[in-house]
DNA sequence: TAAAAATACTCCATAGGTATTTTAT
DNA sequence: ATAAAATACCTATGGAGTATTTTTA
């Protein structure tokens, strides 16, 4: 018997199955299987039903789970005791690739909260022209995980972080409702990213699910350029709020109707997280998914 | 932090050194200078004061000791509770090797014993003409471990089990003091192993320790006609006074001055046990070395 | 049929043994 | 000088990911 194994257990028990389990763990289903298998056959016990989908608890399985919560608390009463740090292996070093837009709220959000709680670790923040590259990066092992846009490729893990609204930044003049009906953008005047860039088509996918057709009046992958051409009345942007907030004086900031809402997340690949990464997934988990506020 | 560190630490902690813990727990002593270090970077605390000889346990590492104990006996009570059997790997058979003698010894006395506590592993004795061609065998893998005397080469690991008085039985008609001093012996007419083997040139020690030479009236390996010989009057044979205690109406039995004592211990390589054989062991341990009982 | 669990395979980290060196008595 | 602990090196076992199959609601 080994203290992963009564971790695994009671994660199982807790999540009330191993695929659940093994999210909240950050390791991979198939290891709390035989994990757990490992320990019944030792025990010579059942600790499972398994029922195809849910996996409950014998009452075995249920007694030794509440006794391992014993024995898991004095480990950690010791691991408190005289050392909150991490487990072994640790560089104490945390890259985490982002997109340009993301890199800002990492530096200026996440990490100094993340640092707050964890002292020793030196965390810095990697970005990157898009999402595709930081994960690439991260594939490479240039950085540890990235923080980008949901959806990804399915092979990754991901740890949803929060959620942004994508609003409406026009020009002042422009004459609107506020939400802003799809259909109001049809032959609307529009900046768009550049053809054939992965954003560009994300773009394109939003307007075709409205079935909409703006008026594309510049395309430029510059961000920069995006607020200077709105306010110079050339356009409107489709951005996160809380970036188009900041020129909030000088272009009309409007929500779309329905919504448009991207989920930012944590992502990583299948590998085994480092300690660090580990740590910083653990703290998006406890913070929960969370609007982002809009001041 | 893993159970068996806190075992080792434990078993450090009580055997106020890393060998003496080693040996009680069968493994290698830097197995457990290593593990224990392991641990220490991991707390980051000092769990011992290393003074070259003794291994005194700092504040922190008592304290940890306690705490472990609670940690491990809530490990015991799983364990206990669901099945008193050992861990992985077990394959539920157990060879053990001796030479003649002692494997009548652990057919009639030990092995009983052991399978009364431990019924799940079926083990049985292998008798070899010699502890060294026992040992040679268990270096080959065809037994787990063996019973013989002690001495054994150094490279070999060794639990004392008890001791058996090697006596000097006689015919009937001599006249000797009981005990017989050593000195007794010089010209007295003996049998003895054939000239060359291990026994005899062991015989040939304990003389040659005391000063004194025997007459050789006969040489046989063939333990079965030395009582016949000695009944026959033909001279006198050392052998275990349990065993020739058998035949204490035909011959006479004396112990020798000073006593001649062998100790019978069970012995086996460095390399890693089996769980089966570290039962046996543990069951020796905790049995202690004791003088064989002469009824 | 789709979601969850189990399994065959491979890789790698780690525990342990071997042999040797260091250290303190 | 000796006995204990530490260390460098090597090997083997086991844990975890990958990919796939099996199972059940």
């Amino acid at each position: 018997m080994t203290l992963q194994q009564l971790r695994y257990l009671l994660a199982v028990v807790e999540h009330g199955g191993m695929t659940a389990a093994a999210n909240a763990l950050f390791v991979d289903q198939s290891a709390l299987s035989r994990a757990l298998q490992s320990l019944e056959r030792e025990l010579r016990t059942e600790l499972f039903v398994r029922g195809g989908r849910a996996v409950v608890p014998t009452a075995e399985g249920a007694r030794i789970a509440h006794l391992a919560k014993r024995i898991l608390s004095g480990v950690r009463a010791i691991e408190d005791t005289f050392h909150p740090a991490d487990e072994s292996g640790t560089t104490g070093r945390l890259v985490v690739g982002a997109t340009q837009s993301l890199a800002i709220e990492l530096i200026s959000n996440i990490l100094p909260a993340f640092r707050a709680r964890h002292p020793e670790i030196a965390a810095d923040a990697s970005p990157y022209e898009s999402p595709d590259l930081a994960i690439e990066a991260m594939r490479k092992g240039e950085v540890d995980i990235v923080l980008v846009d949901l959806p990804v490729p399915a092979d990754l893990r991901v740890q949803p972080l929060h959620h942004h609204e994508i609003v409406l930044v026009s020009p002042t003049g422009l004459r609107l409702p506020d939400p802003v009906p799809w259909q109001a953008l049809h032959g609307a005047d529009m900046i768009l990213p550049s053809p054939g860039s992965v954003r560009r088509r994300q773009f394109e996918q939003w307007f075709a699910r409205h079935e909409v057709r703006p008026r594309v009046v510049m395309e430029t992958d510059e961000r920069g350029a995006w607020v200077a051409c709105v306010v110079a009345g050339h356009g409107s942007v489709l951005w996160y709020r809380e970036l188009a907030h900041r020129f909030a004086s000088s272009v009309a900031v409007r929500s779309l109707s329905p919504p448009l809402v991207r989920t930012v997340a944590l992502v990583w690949t299948r590998r085994p997280l480092s300690a660090e990464a580990r740590l910083l997934c653990a703290y998006a988990q406890a913070r929960g998914v969370e609007e982002t506020e809009y001041i």
